[in-house]
DNA sequence: GTGGAGTGTCAATGATGTGGACATGAGGGG
DNA sequence: CCCCTCATGTCCACATCATTGACACTCCAC
């Protein structure tokens, strides 16, 4: 109501979610249990069912608060190399990868297959497919703004093969992360048929000869 | 009492104090009404009393924040030229006055002196002295910390001299932030006699002839 | 199947922010 | 000098929301 309760509200939710985080990392997401996080978080268990209603919705939450945060790493990936398609998407899909691999959280949303001991996190995603679009939807936007001088078909094209490629790569890995998003984003430039604004003329050409 | 209540009550002090710091920015302490203060706050005017008791109160806490805000800036300025004591001086000394300068709340404190439209403010710090003997103290300590190998009387006569001639440079300007910094910290330097760990053997030595 | 643990719900209680009214004092103009 | 205005500081009735303890229900293990 008042502005000052909806920051309360919102610390309230962030406190939860920061202890559900901790504990679903150390424990995984069946050995959660919602009193240590009503602990933790310094409220009762009460409150905490008052906000969010189930156990469920506290995941769905935790992903979701999850899911956004990465995109925004994406994003910052991305506005670093604004200049280099290629490097941009190499730094992107790197992002993507090492995130995939060090955060557990992140490789439930975007794997969220096998039944593994999480699989109620898994399912509890509501999907995937919101989360690929939306990362679809936002990488589009980007490259339209970043790079109008690429044709709109092979901007998409370009989007589709990263996105595509990058969840290969995370379900099933043939490099480190880094190589991994060299060979992509290479793909990647290519497939855009993007030509780099030449740095000094006679500069060595690097992409595959025709 | 229980956490999420002292968080919930930091988190107003917060909001009140970063509204009371625009608020002060714009039209200074004597402009600041408390009723604009609660309402930017998103609260009660009441509910700023219960926590705050007076206006009064209301500016000692904010001067005290942004202190301990100038002495984490300090220190972090200070901690990114650990291996160079030289440099560390100049560059703790040089944010010290580019802040003098900028920030009306630090320049407020720091000189508290003069009653011109804002003696109010100035009044209110409850005397500039703890503020001086917190910083003095915070770099004795770090100076034992990170330059062992300077005795502990040069240490403290180096802290005295670049705390004094910081502030004396706040109150009468000579050059620019930058140039008095890297003045005061070849003072510094020289009172502390110290010797930088030779890069290579023959090198230049450009402290003082005896 | 029996006991224990965890989820989800409920009602009583306590703490605290809200809104309105009011006394007081400082400052400005008639 | 008096009056009017505005801001500070206080009081109180009310509403909101977290806390606490209890309880039903389900699932799992022994």
């Amino acid at each position: 109501m008042t502005r000052f309760r909806e920051s309360v509200r919102s610390l309230l939710r962030e406190q939860v979610l920061n202890a559900a985080y901790d504990l679903v990392a150390a424990r995984g997401w069946s050995g959660l249990r919602l009193a240590p996080v009503a602990r933790i978080a310094g409220i009762s268990r009460q409150t905490l069912y008052n906000e969010f209603g189930s156990k469920e919705a506290v995941g769905r939450a935790l992903v979701e608060r999850e899911a956004e945060r990465f995109l925004l790493g994406i994003q910052q990936e991305l506005d670093a190399h604004r200049d280099d398609l290629e490097a941009a998407a190499a730094a992107g899909v790197g992002f993507t990868l090492q995130q995939a691999a060090d955060n557990s959280l992140i490789k439930a949303v975007l794997t969220a297959a096998r039944g593994g001991d999480d699989h109620l996190l898994a399912y509890l995603t509501t999907r995937p497919e919101p989360v690929f679009n939306t990362a679809t939807a936002m990488l589009d936007a980007y490259a339209a703004d970043a790079w109008p001088e690429v044709d709109e078909e092979s901007r998409h094209l370009a989007v589709e093969v990263i996105v595509r490629l990058t969840v290969s790569h995370i379900v099933q890995p043939a490099a480190s992360p880094e190589e991994s998003a060299r060979r992509i984003a290479k793909i990647t430039v290519r497939t855009a048929q993007y030509v780099r604004p030449d740095p000094a003329p006679g500069a060595a050409d690097d992409s595959l000869p025709a």
